[in-house]
DNA sequence: TGAATAGTTGAGCAGTTGTTCAACTATTGA
DNA sequence: TCAATAGTTGAACAACTGCTCAACTATTCA
């Protein structure tokens, strides 16, 4: 790491200033975690997460959704939106009936790992 | 499913009764969905998982994580109680210091999870 | 005992989020 | 071509979130 960069990190009050700049060299830089918090706040509403799980059982059209998460077609659109543009879901159009499902299977692992969790 | 709630669920203008019937009883109840997203939660903010992705790496102070994370110790402690509260990490005083770091290693899962779909 | 420092807490504020409503487009079929 | 239905979109609003500030507690040490 550059000196500047030590100096800038702890050259205030800090504690432990080896353990502190050693974690730094670890940590990624901050764009990432911006990144990381983008895809783990679209697992973190409800609606959303159930949304998710029930495209891991099957494929389904908007009414559909609609239906079993108790809200209505367009909450589940503007939902839906949020997912496509960030590569968690995929859609196909048939007629007049648009089908979603999910577009890799990550999106099961880390729904599966925050059950895994809470059940434990 | 009893038919009472098959038609509760599907007595709308509901497009596909049988699959929507099907993927609501492998659904699982309401609070399971809300129980999930909160934890999921504590990984969607950027300071957060940020903190979370330092404590991975030693344990450290109130002081340490504010350097790290370029803010105040008081924000650091509000998210600290937040996570202690919902066992992710832990803490350990020794004089007037407090040590954070890490309850289980679930947090590092869907942490390397999340990287891992960021990254492909 | 009292100054210094680590950490906690509550209030308050700005920014964000999830929902509904109403108006819109797209597709089908009579 | 027009009515019906699936889906999308933008505005608006209430609820929530993460931060700082200021005041507090806890611990150490001279």
């Amino acid at each position: 790491m550059a000196d500047e960069e030590r100096l800038e990190l702890c050259e205030c009050e800090c504690i432990h200033d080896d353990v502190v700049c050693a974690v730094n060299e670890k940590l990624q830089p901050a764009r990432e975690y911006e990144n990381l918090a983008a895809l783990l706040k679209l697992f973190a509403d409800a609606t959303r997460v159930k949304l998710l799980h029930a495209l891991e059982q099957h494929e389904l059209c908007v009414c559909d959704l609609a239906v079993l998460l108790g809200v209505t077609k367009s909450a589940v659109s503007h939902q839906l939106k949020l997912l496509r543009m960030s590569n968690l879901v995929k859609s196909r159009r048939e007629g007049q009936i648009v089908y979603y499902s999910l577009a890799d299977d990550h999106v099961r692992q880390i729904i599966d790992m925050g059950f895994e969790h809470l059940w434990e």
